[in-house]
DNA sequence: ACGAAACTACCTACTAGTAGGTAGGAAAGA
DNA sequence: TCTTTCCTACCTACTAGTAGGTAGTTTCGT
């Protein structure tokens, strides 16, 4: 039913590992062309522009993010557990390399320098991101199962940044078990009495 | 007795602020010509590579931080007070927009992509940084005016994080009042019964 | 008159993006 | 069924502009 073509989600796949690795000007077309091995103006075909290309890539990666926070919420219940599984996911992901860094993250710390079109992307993952966790967070005050020292809203920002500043010691230190480790007291500040 | 001649310096404040705003490949020595008023050939004189120029810049950062720092702690010794100090200079300098990001955060979110050179000056600042409040940490709990739950080198690690993290969330959601909104249940949970 | 600091003028390599064309398959009309 | 037409996906070859960097010269302060 889909498109067999998927060299669309390839030139996207490429952009993304690239975009972490060094941010929106950190490649090229060029670049993406010779780790897929076709030639540049076919890049130009998928995405007439390297607008367009990073615009698709940060929407498609909010709604990834939309329906994978759904699912999480839909299988965990408990508040602690889900935030306990958001923070594990990202570990894992850094620990095996498959996602050392959020795309978002990256993006939003040269987000003066980025073109418009790809800043409202960026900031409504933020905005969607930091929306969810703080109903995640607000939910577990209610079902009591989290203790909070401020508005459920700044909790939750605080929470988002610890996470993205976690990252970022975690490849500044060049040590992926480093996430994990500065998200450990994080959380059970958060969780009262766990095990 | 310092040298009248202030180009240099000007080129590392203007390299500096394009920097902050857009990271390593952010920016050109075409730039900075344009915004201090001289040619991109003259920069190269002072500079003779960009790598020259960011390494400098970064070291001088660093060197800056290490003063800055013990100038604080000799002022201020008590831990809780050092801590606010800290978070209210950044806040301060994100809310005046005269330094909206740390040089050192920026540059290492796009840390696999930087010239090594310059990769290196940028771990050695995290981990000064880091150090420096894992001694203000450790002896803020030896004095008992904070409490902490993991290891002073873990707490260190996870308070920096969410500075880091704070800069990036004020920076999306484009309010510089974010960070010290952030960073206030931050500190409220390292200092216990403040007023 | 000497060196530092600036200049003009240039280089090569690379940037995003364009023009125009080709190979192959699907569709559609007689 | 054959052929024309259209479409997707890619290609080569190019553009204008920008990147970092160099060579050689002039200007200026002491």
């Amino acid at each position: 039913m889909n498109k067999p073509s998927n060299t669309a989600d390839d030139i996207l796949a490429a952009a993304r590992r690239f975009i972490v690795a060094g941010g929106y000007n950190g490649f090229s077309y060029a670049d993406i062309a010779e780790v897929i091995g076709i030639r540049k103006a076919s890049i130009h075909h998928h995405f007439p522009s390297k607008v367009d290309l990073v615009q698709t890539l940060v929407r498609r990666y909010l709604e990834d993010a939309v329906t994978g926070m759904g699912e999480l919420e839909r299988k965990i219940p408990q508040s602690p557990e889900l935030l306990r599984t958001y923070t594990g996911y990202w570990a894992q992901c850094i620990e095996d390399a498959s996602r050392p860094f959020c795309v978002c993250a990256l993006l939003a710390s040269e987000l003066p320098a980025l073109p418009p079109e790809v800043a409202v992307e960026v900031r409504a993952y933020f905005q969607f991101l930091s929306g969810w966790l703080a109903g995640v967070i607000e939910r577990g005050v209610e079902q009591g199962t989290l203790t909070i020292s401020a508005a459920p809203r700044v909790e939750a920002e605080a929470f988002m940044a610890t996470v993205h500043g976690a990252m970022l010691s975690a490849r500044a230190c060049g040590d992926a078990a480093a996430f994990a480790t500065i998200m450990a007291p994080t959380l059970q500040k958060l969780i009262p009495a766990t095990d």
